[in-house]
DNA sequence: ACCTGAACACCGTTCAAGT
DNA sequence: ACCTGAACACCGTTCAAGT
């Protein structure tokens, strides 16, 4: 996919822009894995040391790609500034989640990275500025911002995520599997249970994260509006 | 610190649980960056080699690694089964904080690495039951594991720490740089004077995560609750 | 069974050199 | 100004060899 990037017929020049967009690119197609310096410059039909003349150094670089990826987001979000609190923060926060499935390695990537993007002040305050118009105190404001954790990201930091929990089933074995899963976690497996409506592989695709994931913002929603109001 | 761990005077045969306890210590002294096949080899006075002979690889020493942390967790938790179905999570939940205080690498490697240690299973399986035992529908029970998000492991994904935000700021040009500051972010920068009460650097110290992680926790279980309550 | 030494492929990065 | 080649220090890992 990267590799007819390296076709050389026409190369215009290399700008920090083209850099870290191949960057993004990469990571989208192979994984965060994969963004290597070298294996970027072939991408580019560079070579390596040729970046350093657009990025300072390999942190740089990635400090400059969680960048591209919010400035993504900032753009994603044309802010219509109408209607109820609650509604901007959540037409926002699911348009974040947008972005972020595109890039599923950007919120590992933000966690190990110790650094902030710019863009993400502007945005918080803009977070914390619509809290304040509804009419939240700056102390309750400031809790909201914590609660809210990574969601105005569009991801919760979900670590039971089904795809980790099941995957390496043996067909052969499955079912005694399953029996001895059942023993080991009785109440997970009756909740599985319950929650397979119709039918579906045991393994996969009983969690909508979606729909999770509006549940969760609106339950934060709803305990921080009323906070609001009992005062 | 990891140095004297290289002293030969008695060398104890090494084994796979020394091999993990010496990792997880030179994570927590140095960082998982520092966490090397050939720096642990050395802190145990031995070759680098030597370790696949204890772990298969790199991969499987980090997951080792995790494995220990999370043993570490159900150890710190006595569960004494005794109390309201709220103050069991929370008490449990708040245990698992302490845990992750002392190894601040763990978060960021766990959503690094898909995998999940085993013990997280039968962890999550408490949990479920102790929603089902307090009357949670499995569907409900279900919503709220992936509501909690990470907070049964003890960490708030919140992106946005005061350590990495203002955390270089110029003697020199401090002042300007506020004013700056307050400019592009207003309802930050009137947020942060509120709730800065008492004498304090601006850029530290403003937030006390332990308030803020039982504060997220008591909206989610309060809105639980609720939902609970209602049917 | 347990540990080592040399070697391989792959990193990020420096530095002098090309155009 | 922009790009390259060779080189350095450092990875994880293999493999034959030591005891």
């Amino acid at each position: 996919m990267g590799k007819q990037m390296a076709d050389k017929t026409i190369r215009e020049p290399l700008s920090r822009e083209r850099v870290l967009a191949a960057a993004v690119a990469l990571a989208d197609a192979e994984g965060v894995k994969a963004l290597t310096m070298r294996r970027l410059a072939t991408d580019l039909g560079v070579e390596a040391m040729s970046l350093y003349f657009y990025v300072p150094s390999k942190e740089a670089l990635l400090d400059g790609v969680l960048g591209t990826v919010f400035a993504e987001l900032a753009a994603a979000a044309p802010e219509p500034a109408e209607g109820e609190w609650r509604t901007r923060l959540r037409r926002r926060f699911l348009a974040a989640r947008a972005v972020m499935l595109r890039h599923p390695w950007a919120p590992g990537l933000l966690t190990t990275r110790g650094t902030i993007p710019p863009d993400v002040f502007a945005y918080f305050d803009w977070i914390v500025g619509t809290l304040l118009d509804a009419g939240f105190s700056h102390h309750l404001a400031h809790r909201a911002i914590h609660a809210f954790g990574s969601l105005p990201f569009g991801f919760a930091q979900e670590v039971f995520s089904p795809a980790a929990a099941g995957g390496s089933l043996d067909p052969d074995t499955a079912e005694a599997d399953l029996a001895a899963l059942a023993e080991a976690l009785p109440h997970i497996t009756a909740m599985v249970a319950h929650e397979m409506h119709g039918a579906g592989d045991p393994t996969l695709g009983w969690c909508d994260s979606q729909v999770e994931f509006e549940f969760t913002l609106d339950l934060l929603l709803d305990g921080l509006d009323r906070l609001r109001a009992r005062r």
